[in-house]
DNA sequence: TATGAATGAGGCTTCATTCAT
DNA sequence: AATGAATGAAGCCTCATTCAT
């Protein structure tokens, strides 16, 4: 079935670009009409390959939050110890904060726009994602995982002010016991 | 003389139940005449002790933001020592995470909405508010901080995982340094 | 009565004054709140004296059109002849042509709001008390009354372009007839 | 393929017949709601068409003059002496006098609504259109233009008081010279 | 498969007027 | 006599979605 495979060649190729059009002005302030015109494509094509707003939305943030995971781990060697895996996961954060940071905006306005179950599953699923990959190369994270949100929550709220070696040396404290 | 309101004791009284009108559904999601029917009074209203909306929002944050501030410290004894105040705080932030989290989903939702240099002060005032408040009473807070953010932020994302108890570890562990 | 005068000095004072308000904006764009605020009183002080926005408008016509009436006649003497009367007439007219301009505009933005007959009376009085008090000074203006509506018309239409030596010589061999 | 529309042709339509909706209640009080309505359309698609209501009124005047001109002159042959062209067009004037003080007041309202250089730009553009048209008749037109603009002002605000034949014969005075 | 014209409810805001004080 | 708080309809505009082509 040669069109189906079209199908979703086309529907992950709109997802991939669709990220930064939602990112820019978050997902209310993202009319389907901005979002067409930014794909390149008219608003009638979309409603074919999606089902709406929403969908097009939540297939975007699994693929992109799958993409997320393979990226940050492609870098570390197999036989990394702990502590440098910690480096390297913390190094790949660090470079790729404001992203996360558009992410985790994005997420919540998309939150606020629909608090149903389903969204707040979709938003779990997400945040697991990400967390478990980082205990995956740290081990049991806890409040280790919580800094590493802090920092970049901190980072949206009072720009410049977060001291990154410090976070480092906080997590390892952290991951010590 | 005109029916005899107090001004000021008028804007304040509705900045006050406006929080919770706000807080429902985000900045964006509450229209004006939600606000209105929700505060008893007409948008005409509104527009007489306000600015617009954008101002009901920068006035409740501020007012908000300060009370809550206050609440927070008021508990705790002028002489205990900094062991004391970092478990009082954060007791504090446990019992009301729920509040903690509407607010800091408010002001993202807000940030979204305008990006202004003024929006943004006007967040970076009410987050180093807070942070300072925190500051006065365990010293300086530095990964501590993005600890107490990150601990909200993860319960907004995965409800119910985090863990209280390690959570305060970590704090008097970052602190203890 | 005492008070009967003063209501009438106080509405006069307060007519005088609403011109500019009014010319500012125009009829439409000027709110009773603005009005209110210009003059120094309160809304419910403009209610006191007037009965309404209308009727501020209407009163404040027949003011000021008596009132120019009268300035400019005063000026020329009573022994003047008839060619010495337009050019005084004239000169008058480009003197305060921003100011009829003004007034021009201002009826036309009244007409808008309101096409009763009433409007158009209190329209057509204002625009005959001008026109007789020009037909008072050179004999019947036919033609002649046109030229000068004309030429401020044209005026706020393309500034700057009407020649006024030209005009007083198109107005000099229309009453020459 | 989309419904088969041609989006100039249906802009053009929609234009025709904004005019008399303007020109009924000026340009303040035709609202997008009545326009919609009586266009037949939904305010969405003036919006589909339009950029808003300031540029359905910009280009419907820049359309309705356009086509006035060529409406004026389409009736005077090519080989009419100067005489003969004024007659022509007066009559032309004369015969739309009506349709003219509309265009004239509709013009003024706009102005009063925005007064920016754009806006200025605009009428002074419509109105030398009109100004030209009459000159390549006529020659030179000089005060003879601002008779014309004052006779229909005139008729605007003293209904019926002027005299045609006098107002021909003002014009065949003023243009001898 | 793909288009984009069309909808109409709902967004924020302004305003003349009323009336209790 | 004078105030100004309160109203609520109506202003312009945006948007996700549908459907004829």
């Amino acid at each position: 079935m040669p069109k189906i495979v079209d199908h979703e060649v086309q529907r992950a190729e709109l997802l991939d670009r669709a990220f930064e059009l939602f990112a820019d002005n978050g997902y209310r302030a993202t009319s389907m009409r901005t979002l067409a015109a930014g794909l390149g494509v008219s608003t009638g094509t979309l409603y074919h390959y999606f089902g709406g707003k929403e969908d097009i939305f939540e297939k975007m943030v699994i693929r992109v939050s799958q993409r997320d995971v393979s990226a940050a781990t492609a870098a570390i060697p197999p036989d990394a110890d702990r502590a440098l895996r910690l480096q390297l996961v913390f190094a790949w954060i660090c470079a790729n904060a404001t992203y996360l940071q558009r992410m985790l905006l994005l997420i919540f306005d998309f939150q606020r726009h629909r608090s149903d179950d389903e969204a707040t599953v979709l938003i779990q699923q997400a945040a697991q994602l990400y967390r478990s990959a980082l205990e995956q190369q740290v081990g049991e994270a806890g409040p280790a995982w919580s800094l590493v949100l802090g920092m970049l929550v901190q980072g949206l709220l009072e720009p410049g002010i977060a001291d990154t070696e410090q976070h480092l040396a906080g997590l390892q404290a952290l991951l010590r016991t």
